[in-house]
DNA sequence: TTCGTTGCAAACAGTTTGCATGCGG
DNA sequence: CCGCATGCAAACTGTTTGCAACGAA
């Protein structure tokens, strides 16, 4: 997402492309999983003064553009992520906070049944998974 | 659980059967998939004067027992359930928020390869899908 | 000048902690 | 009497809202 097609799909809705939201946007994208506060803290390594509430609208913002998705993993504060890159699962390790990725064709034969026998449409681009990941099953 | 073994479990820790215990247990029974401040609601509903702090507690210590398990459902607080019953996958409807249960059987093909590609372990116990449900799907 | 955008402060929801009281064993 | 348990108030985290000021078109 470049500087000048963030600012055109901006201002298709009449609004402008800032400096706080072109920061945060970059953010997100370097992060890869963030959550606000972590964008915050980011942002203003750069740039001193903006705030946090800047940071929450505009994440809101940026997820109405389609640009970001956020998740809820465990409890606490929701992780943003870039969207357009492939959709993915999270694996969430219970113990250490690990976050991996996941190819979410793997959930395709649940989703399929979910919506033939219960006729549910899984979101498969918002699914969290927990557990415990290999590293801290072997410390156990 | 009845109210003795109850009992019997909490000497066991050197702790005691309280009104208050009691009745927030048998609330996550009762209620099914709860918040704190739901099962709160419940209690008050028999006896006053139970505070939330001690809900929060309470909910706290009967999962040490493993008595009631939470999950987290999108954001806000958590919900309880009873432990014991047939582990079960929620189906969250994004839409209008009701909850559905599944038999977690089904991602088993999907934990058995995340164990053997990922070493990755998981908590089916504690998985939630979001989605849209078939009535919410029709009206869209 | 208009109106989107921001920062600040305050409100707000959910949760946790410290402390004094109180009751059971 | 000892120590668990409770209620109350206050702190705390994460998030949202109201409002005045700023600045780009």
């Amino acid at each position: 997402m470049s500087a000048t097609s963030l600012a055109a799909m901006l201002r298709e809705r009449g609004l402008r492309l800032t400096p706080q939201r072109q920061l945060i946007l970059e953010a997100v994208h370097e992060l890869g999983h963030a959550t606000p506060e972590t964008v915050h803290n980011a942002v203003r390594e750069r740039v001193a003064g903006v705030n946090i509430t800047t940071v929450y609208r505009t994440l809101e913002l940026l997820e109405e553009l389609g640009l970001v998705n956020h998740t809820h993993l465990s409890h606490g504060s929701p992780t943003y992520h870039p969207a357009g890159e492939d959709q993915h699962v999270h694996l969430v390790c219970r113990s250490c906070g690990s976050i991996e990725e996941m190819d979410p064709a793997v959930l395709l034969p649940v989703c399929d049944r979910l919506r033939d026998e219960r006729d549910f449409r899984v979101d498969v681009g918002h699914v969290s998974l927990f557990g415990v990941c290999g590293k801290c099953k072997e410390s156990e």
